[in-house]
DNA sequence: CTGTATCCCATACGATACTG
DNA sequence: CAGTATCGTATGGGATACAG
């Protein structure tokens, strides 16, 4: 993972010069939201219904649920299947597009878990020392 | 960037149990937020000063820009080194921790470049349609 | 130059109750 | 089951002014 860092990096950081900063803000406005990585990260496995996703997240209300499936239904990473059935049965399926952040997702899961202790171990020596 | 999706995915969020989910949301809400990412791409150029990032990174006002070096510099992943002059200087640096987020911030830069205007045709037709 | 302090607003989010 | 509606709070973040 250290192998590209210098020449790789000036020419991805040359590419961000204008309006490609627009496309990484909104995309940080999305799934830098507090939920939508994780409801990529429950889609993942494949197809889910609201209340499995409601119960696979825990600490998620109804609310943020909902508006966070639309959100991503709306930037196309996410679709919605409504079956006319009683008692209704609503799926909710990632994209083809959508399916291209999970790579990204497990890398920063990854990098979570793996330096975690570290910013702990950095936030305690800070707050500590003046 | 396709070739491991399934059991890699599977492995991974297998590990996202309990313990993890705390630390993937610590690091979300760091990253996550609206200029973090910003300013760790700006530092993986090299050292910056201060009015450097700020003339860098288009739109950030003064106070979120010390505000988030200072979280950055409390999570371990970047350090201020304070030189005794007139008029003052200070510069930033990644750390080795803080650089090794730099192929992820560049993976997810692509990501946005790449399918923002997908994702913009999809928010239009979803505007459109009811 | 490199901040800090203060004010203020928009909105993200949670809790709760209600509906087809 | 799968939402919508309403309310209230917390806080993220901008603008501006001031300071060492």
């Amino acid at each position: 993972m250290g192998d590209a860092t210098e020449t790789e990096y000036a020419s991805a950081c040359a590419a961000v010069s204008d309006s490609d900063s627009r496309a990484i803000r909104a995309v940080l406005d999305r799934i830098g939201d507090k939920w939508s990585l994780l409801v990529i990260g429950e889609l993942s496995h494949g197809v889910r219904r609201f209340t499995g996703l409601l119960r696979g997240i825990p600490g998620i209300s109804q609310r943020m649920l909902t508006l966070t499936l639309r959100q991503l239904e709306r930037d196309g990473l996410v679709t919605r299947t409504v079956h006319a059935e009683v008692p209704p049965r609503v799926e909710y399926e990632l994209t083809p597009v959508g399916e291209t952040l999970i790579p990204h997702a497990i890398a920063l899961a990854h990098w979570a878990v793996e330096h975690y202790p570290s910013i702990e171990t950095s936030r305690a020596s800070f707050d500590a020392g003046s």
